[in-house]
DNA sequence: GGAATTTGACCGTC
DNA sequence: GACGGTCAAATTCC
């Protein structure tokens, strides 16, 4: 783990070498140099990260799931070095625009009688994922300071279980907890009925990281509340302190074009560990107790 | 007791 | 027929 940090410490040096050689103005050859550089440098440390990565995860599938929560270090690292974050924690994933059909959403598509479930096919939809905390309820959505209401929850295609009474109480009471669902949660704005607000969105947990969540919006709202005051339901608290380091890994040597890139809140300041000298030693103590070899 | 959530059923789309 | 989104009765929570 240290050789690792070591290399991750050594690209940033590097990176900012690079941008003193930017202002500089130095030849194309030396900062192609340095990009090389830092290129093979963070290269190598995302790779190692993946052995680690690999490894930890092997031994997954056989543990039991941990009892409510522990607290782990790299939940530690990241409520310590970014509490930013629990404002503003989403990630951006993609934004679709998609052109509103003249007869959809908006006050007027209020459902009526008979019931129309008309699918519809159109609508703005913003998908984001958020990186939820392991210490909380698995099943409670992000805050985003909107007040929702629940209104249906469906498991998805390939889904492990089947839904139903029955066999979800078979699974409590003799297989895995229903913690491991793979569902899809149906929110709609609390102030739909008064204010006929179209808003919804949707929560689903990522088949390839249980620890993220694919929260996707459709429709804008049009009522003017977001507050996390008295009306919040009990359903819509705090929930997320950061990325974990695995997706912090995608973000930050491959999913550059998707994502926005949050390098720089982790490079701020306000991020570092108290008593921590350097960037370095903030790191370093937020991971010293989350050494997976 | 009211509000919020859960969940089986229903219905449109593919 | 499978899948996805929504309804609404039942249940749980405060």
């Amino acid at each position: 783990m240290e050789e690792i940090l070591s290399k991750i410490f050594n690209g940033i040096n590097l990176v900012e070498e690079l941008k003193f050689n930017l202002s500089a103005q130095e030849s194309p050859e030396s900062l192609s140099s340095s990009l090389g550089s830092i290129s093979t440098l963070f290269r190598d440390a995302n790779e190692r990260l993946g052995i680690l990565l690999e490894r930890k995860n092997a031994f997954v599938p056989n543990q039991p799931e941990p009892k409510p929560v522990q607290v782990s270090g790299l939940d530690q690292m990241m409520m310590q070095i970014e509490p930013g974050l629990k404002q503003d924690h989403r990630v951006r994933e993609r934004v679709i625009r998609l052109r509103l059909g003249p007869d959809d959403s908006g006050p007027g598509c209020a459902f009526s009688t008979p019931r129309p479930r008309r699918r519809k096919k159109d609508g703005a939809v913003e998908t984001v994922l958020v990186a939820t905390a392991r210490m909380v309820n698995m099943g409670t959505p992000p805050d985003d300071n909107y007040v929702w209401r629940k209104y249906g929850q469906k498991e998805i295609l390939g889904s492990r279980y089947p839904r139903g009474r029955t066999f979800q109480l078979f699974l409590i009471l003799y297989a895995e907890p229903k913690f491991n669902q793979n569902s899809r949660s149906y929110y709609r704005c609390n102030h739909q009925k008064v204010y006929k607000c179209p808003a919804k969105k949707q929560v689903q947990r990522l088949d390839e990281d249980p620890y993220m969540l694919r929260v996707t919006y459709r429709s804008s709202h049009t009522c003017q509340f977001s507050t996390t005051s008295s009306f919040s339901s009990t359903a819509t608290t705090p929930v997320n302190y950061g990325p974990n380091v695995h997706n912090m890994a995608d973000l930050m040597f491959e999913n550059t074009d998707s994502v926005v890139p949050f390098c720089e809140p982790y490079l701020n300041n306000d991020s570092l560990v108290p008593g921590a000298a350097s960037y370095e030693d903030s790191w370093k103590s937020t991971w010293q107790s989350y050494d997976m070899s």
